[in-house]
DNA sequence: AATGAATGAGAATTCATTCAT
DNA sequence: CATGAATGAATTCTCATTCAT
């Protein structure tokens, strides 16, 4: 009996899942605009699953977001261990950078947890924000940046970064721009 | 007869003026989502005058986008008789971000600018490139901006603090930000 | 211009009206649960045309309940003027108790106007209201209605007997049931 | 095993039973258009296990309808018995006016077996209208009710007291209606 | 040329009903 | 039998665009 409840739990499990992933495709591709229809069609699914799972437009998109930050701040996380912590932020910020670049409404996500502090959920974005700001200490603490830079312009520098990469599909101008904030963020020799 | 078509063709144009000016104030306070409807309201004239002038929505949020411009670079040019071309880009950026966080779809129509040059109608932003192209050139001959940095960079950075800007309320963290990003393009000592 | 103006106007009344129409016959064959696509359907207008003139599918039902109890309304006063107060009320009951017979949602609206007096749009009922309690205080000056009864039992008796037409094909059983009312309202001998 | 099938059927009976409750409750808070969602959650079953009992929405209403008449019936037949048929009829409609005015949607439940005679699973209310039918008789027998007042009448009447008690909070109206109704149905003296 | 009414293709959301587990 | 996930038709409402006046 557990077995058959466990069964049709991990059969909803795995649409939703599907329903996740093929917003995750579709909101990336289209921005935050595409309609649930076309998620459902890319799930493969009825559009009435997709609003079991997700009761709202919105939930589905609030989903895929805290989902993105939840993977994003996974990788992040480990970084905090580097001996280089300013380099680990620059890793960081390439990487995000380059998401942005590639996914729709990405840099959105990013600018809502880098700025619009209380109102994405709570706690969201905390984890990201966190290894960031732990990266930062450490970083101004080994003089590998300003002792003057604090966390809320970092994430306004990220979120901006993010944002016209969003519009910027040439690789090497994203990194070119980096290059300047982050010598921006280096102490005077 | 004469007098009559120019009559007439003087209070299109007029309309043409209400319409934008509406469209610019509409934009400005909900983003390129208002409805053509709330803009033909505000202008005082019906919704087919609205769309015999820009026979697409697209078409008048562009042409607002070109407006934009066209002030924003009119403004700048004066900037190039400056003594302190790295000084006059920064207060010009300083001007740019300022509008962005003030008026909603103005960061996009600087994104639009600064990325996406091709997608624009030709030539709009050029005169505001130009601007900046020789404001940078100035610089980096003074020696007041890095040798290596190159106008697209440059263009990438705007772009990001504009778009940026619209989710950063606070002015103080807005000019911390923008004060970063030029102290990347300062020489280092 | 102006006679432009007014056809244009006129236009869209008719239009209107058609809507207004369709909506009394379909709310009439349908009850109020008919779904707003049918009433457009009925009038030979695009759906977007019925949210045109009424913003909602509430505003739509409303201007129907208005619309009859407007008709009504007119209908009844001239009744204040009768010699036989009693018997012009008992004509009026028996209009609008055929009226609930025959269109679905007619008797809701006399239980709206009846019983639920703030809820409906001031007023709206207020006329047909005021020529019943006109016809109740001659009949019961003139002593054929007993002095003991209320306005307001006879609005809840009024609607009881419109709502339970709504069930009752048979215009000899309404009669009958009218008939006991009255009687019950006649001063005993 | 034959204990198998019955303790299967028990468990069968007793959730049809918890269905029926909750559908009770639920539609005497928000009327027949709740969903049947709702009623499952409240019985604390699944939706199919509702669909497997009612096939349909309306089979689940209906088994509502039954049952109310069952209960009501059951407690209106010993009134039969008493000395003063005109008065117990009069304490049954009081009763029935009550429970109408409380619980939503009972009120049509009395509509459809007063009125909708053959619609009704036949001879669902047959039970109350026989009672109703011998309370009358007696009473005209006794000359309490006026002989020319035939049941349908009487049962038109009772169902408009009932839905029009549905919109009269006030119990001291929904008895003065009723007064004058059996005013109306008391013989001239 | 201006007007604003008409249009109808979506979009989000709900809910009765079916069906795999 | 029970479960509840899946389904998709239906509904309300919006908005860019067209067209008669």
């Amino acid at each position: 009996m557990s077995t058959r409840v466990v069964a049709v739990r991990a059969d909803a499990r795995r649409n939703r899942e599907r329903v996740l992933e093929a917003a995750e495709t579709v909101f990336a591709e289209q921005g935050a605009t595409a309609s649930t229809e076309e998620v459902a069609r890319r799930a493969g699914v009825g559009i009435g699953t997709v609003f079991r799972h997700f009761p709202t437009k919105e939930a589905l998109y609030e989903a895929i977001v805290v989902r993105r930050l939840s993977r994003v701040a996974e990788q992040a996380q480990p970084l905090t261990a580097s001996a280089d912590p300013a380099g680990a932020l620059r890793d960081l910020f390439a990487r995000l950078i380059d998401e942005a670049a590639t996914k729709k409404a990405f840099a959105d996500t990013m600018a809502v947890v880098s700025l619009d502090v209380k109102a994405a959920a709570p706690a969201v974005g905390d984890q990201l924000r966190d290894t960031i700001a732990t990266l930062l200490d450490a970083a101004r603490t080994a003089g590998t940046v300003r002792a003057d830079v604090g966390l809320a312009e970092v994430m306004v520098l990220l979120a901006g970064l993010c944002l016209a990469a969003e519009h910027t599909p040439d690789p090497t101008l994203r990194e070119s721009a980096l290059s300047v904030v982050f010598a921006g963020l280096t102490p005077p020799s």
